[in-house]
DNA sequence: TATTATAAATGAACGTAATTCAATTATTTG
DNA sequence: CAAATAATTGAATTACGTTCATTTATAATA
């Protein structure tokens, strides 16, 4: 890594350290420079502004995120499967990552400036790929050919950010993967009585 | 109304208008105090702060939200009725509200605090009713008795909430109230082959 | 290596906005 | 009507994001 993105590195890092402990609005760029070893004005040479430096941090933990996703998806057949891999594994990343959870749940995605940055493109591929295993299991013919697959989308990633957000909020006292079995059925099957899979 | 809630329900109109135009953090006290036509020490006898004066605005309309609802589901007998009208008025209240729903959703739903507020309080009835509704279902024998009755309150909160959530985040650009028949029948036949209601 | 040119880093200074508080004005009480 | 109490005010304080003139470090050149 050259030295300047080094320095860029050691910025964010401090910055990570200070948004995941306070939010947005309670973390300060003195606190943040302070904990990079640089002078306030620094930081503004790297980022055009605290949104900036705030939008910059999860851009990495999105890529690692997606990646291990698809090697989680890796050698499971059946659309089924593969939907309870994908909820398990979504449920499982932010157990492992609240502090990334709480900046991304709680104060990024629901920023309308989010929309715009590097990290929202790499969250993109996660949703990309749900829709496509849910097109896959319609092609299939294991979906009903009469759903909407974008509403599908939505209900499962509805479902899984107010179970995410409801944990978080709660200050994460419970396990978050829990009702991970009850989350998959629900969504495979609807409420209403069935035939079974 | 005594003078002094005169005086604090002035201040809440004002809150209303600069809050919902702006965001939290843009809105600013002294246009705040503008609007109302007070001193900005005058808000501070009435509010703790900005964010408890922030906290106030939304709980009459929550009161009116769960007033209404109960409203529309009179006379509709069947779980099945009883949860498409639910989904219908709740995206149906954003669509009326969208102030309300910017606030609600993007600023107080993610916030710590929320939960100790009065308008949480308020909200709660809502969540309460339509896990009244499901366990009514079950009893009745047309909701599963396998499925857990919370998650299945966090299955349509989920995909409510994100539709909404969406919608507002895209700028309100189209009709929220679009796809509710798609919404209703993936929560309630999910989405695997179904032998119909 | 010495000199110059360019880039990076600094932190004091500035502007804005939340909050406080001593002084002022209005209202109630005896 | 005077004294006591409560409400209102807005200037002062404080805190923080951002800028910028100056200093320090690095690279280029001869």
């Amino acid at each position: 890594m050259s030295k300047k993105n080094l320095k860029k590195q050691q910025i964010i890092e401090a910055a990570i350290e200070v948004f995941s402990k306070n939010n947005f609005q309670n973390s300060t760029i003195s606190q943040i420079a302070q904990k990079a070893e640089v002078a306030e004005g620094t930081i503004y040479q790297y980022f055009k502004n605290k949104e900036d430096l705030f939008f910059s941090i999860p851009v990495e933990k999105t890529k690692d995120f997606c990646r291990e996703l698809e090697l989680h998806l890796q050698g499971i057949t059946g659309t089924f499967s593969n939907i309870r891999k994908f909820i398990w594994y979504y449920l499982y990343f932010f157990k492992m990552n609240p502090g990334y959870g709480r900046t991304l749940m709680l104060e990024m995605r629901v920023n309308k400036s989010f929309a715009k940055t590097k990290a929202y493109d790499s969250f993109k591929n996660l949703t990309d790929r749900i829709l496509e295993i849910i097109k896959e299991g319609q092609e299939e013919g294991v979906i009903r050919k009469d759903v909407n697959i974008f509403i599908t989308r939505q209900l499962i990633l509805g479902i899984l950010e107010h179970v995410v957000t409801r944990w978080l909020l709660k200050g994460e006292t419970y396990d978050v993967l829990e009702h991970y079995q009850d989350v998959s059925d629900l969504v495979l099957h609807g409420i209403g009585l069935s035939k079974g899979e």
